[in-house]
DNA sequence: ACGCAAAAAATTGTATACAATCAAGCTTGG
DNA sequence: CCAAGCTTGATTGTATACAATTTTTTGCGT
């Protein structure tokens, strides 16, 4: 199984064809953070690549464009999404919202097969880490939250929650502390053990916190821009 | 302000130019119930109506399938979304929750212009009610929703629920219970006296028991299905 | 050298032509 | 008369050509 065909796993694919493929690869690079933020995507360069037309280009585009993954504008074309501080915090607090009561409802509805599928999964993170793959290990992590959500079984919710964690690997691409430890493997262990134990208030509380360690380990402090001129500020004297 | 223009207020347009009014004019005719449920959407019919190419209509299709008032079947084409009624329950379920928690919000950070921005949007409903344009009535229904969202000043989470709201339109579409009332007035009313009093916790309250009476309103009982053959069920001795 | 302006190149937006696929109706054999 | 298979028409998918816009380069004047 190519490792593009491994990631196709939308909860409903709205594309078939050539230029899904194009999405999953170019999302599967923006999760492993191999494309950064800012980014530019120009459609010849990317028709050239992947051997297709511009019109499957720019389908493949606009999709990603509505998964935010992606920011077109306007006659200046697509641009791998750079999102704002504020966004980021959006980005928690929805996911705060939304995932704690999901683990719940994980953790109510866990089957024997379930649990499984998680510790295989988990077990694929550290593999990954160990091997010094820190962008599939980055990915691996995020898809942990989606695979809970599966098993939540409520496909809308799980549609925004993959929304979520897509961002949320932006803006760790954009905001991530180098200090801080590469993701707490406990977190995941923890939680695992949870569903194991059926029990929803950990699983809930466990997500709950898990969340806010990851918003902690970003670095999201306004940024005082260089106000005015930059000669005002590298004046001669400097020299 | 055209009724075209005046319904283009995504949260981020994700388009712009062409395709952009012909997903505002199609998205709205969905919203007002003229275009319903399983109604195909010709590429060729649709270009023709707006005299744009083939080229804008699909870009504008594509778009609506990715809010997913439009479905889109490969090598068939394009209809308007019929949700499940297991959709519709996955619907109402992220509504609740996600909606009492920003109307919380909505009220703590009220303001006085916004306030009468949602009186002044409870007047519209009643005068489209009144005029019998139960289909703008109802859109502008929906929309009160997604104003709360707004003030609640949460992006993401707003466009979370204008998706919702949206496909909540469809679903009103299909499984509305003919003699339940359209829709409590009051319902509105009380919110936005709650948020008139800036009470957080009133407005949490009557947002979840108002998508409780929303749901309520529905029909979603499982239809038996003709089980096997019509053969069977169709004997020549009914003759 | 520097800044501004005009021209050229590159890139995106739109339209259209052609290919592929599907649906419906017709033909043919039983 | 019915069913299976083919043929035809209509519709969508893809590629490409052209138009519009932006960006870069070039050249001139100060």
């Amino acid at each position: 199984m190519s490792r593009t065909a491994e990631f196709r796993d939308f909860v409903q694919p709205t594309l078939s064809g050539p230029s899904a493929e194009l999405v999953a690869s170019l999302s599967l690079a923006i999760h492993e953070h191999r494309l950064l933020p800012g980014t530019k995507l120009g459609e010849d360069e990317l028709s050239d690549i992947y051997k297709v037309s511009r019109t499957v280009v720019r389908t493949a585009l606009q999709a990603l464009s509505h998964l935010q993954l992606v920011e077109l504008r306007r006659n200046r074309g697509a641009f791998v999404s750079q999102p704002t501080i504020r966004e980021a915090r959006e980005v928690f607090e929805a996911r705060a919202l939304l995932e704690p009561r999901t683990a719940r409802s994980a953790a109510e509805r866990m089957t024997d097969s379930a649990l499984a599928r998680l510790e295989n999964h988990i077990e694929a993170e550290h593999v990954a880490m160990d091997a010094g793959e820190t962008g599939r290990a980055l990915r691996l992590s995020g898809h942990f939250h989606i695979e809970i959500s599966y098993i939540a079984d409520q496909t809308t919710i799980s549609g925004f929650i993959e929304r979520l964690v897509a961002r949320s690997s932006l803006i760790i691409a954009i905001y991530w502390k180098r200090q801080s430890a590469l993701c707490d493997k406990h977190a995941h262990h923890a939680l695992v053990d949870a569903f194991r134990r059926r029990d929803g208030n950990d699983a809930e509380d466990l997500m709950k916190s898990h969340l806010v360690d990851i918003l902690t380990a970003l670095d999201l402090r306004e940024v005082t821009k260089p106000a005015g001129d930059l000669k005002d500020i590298l004046k001669p004297t400097d020299v």
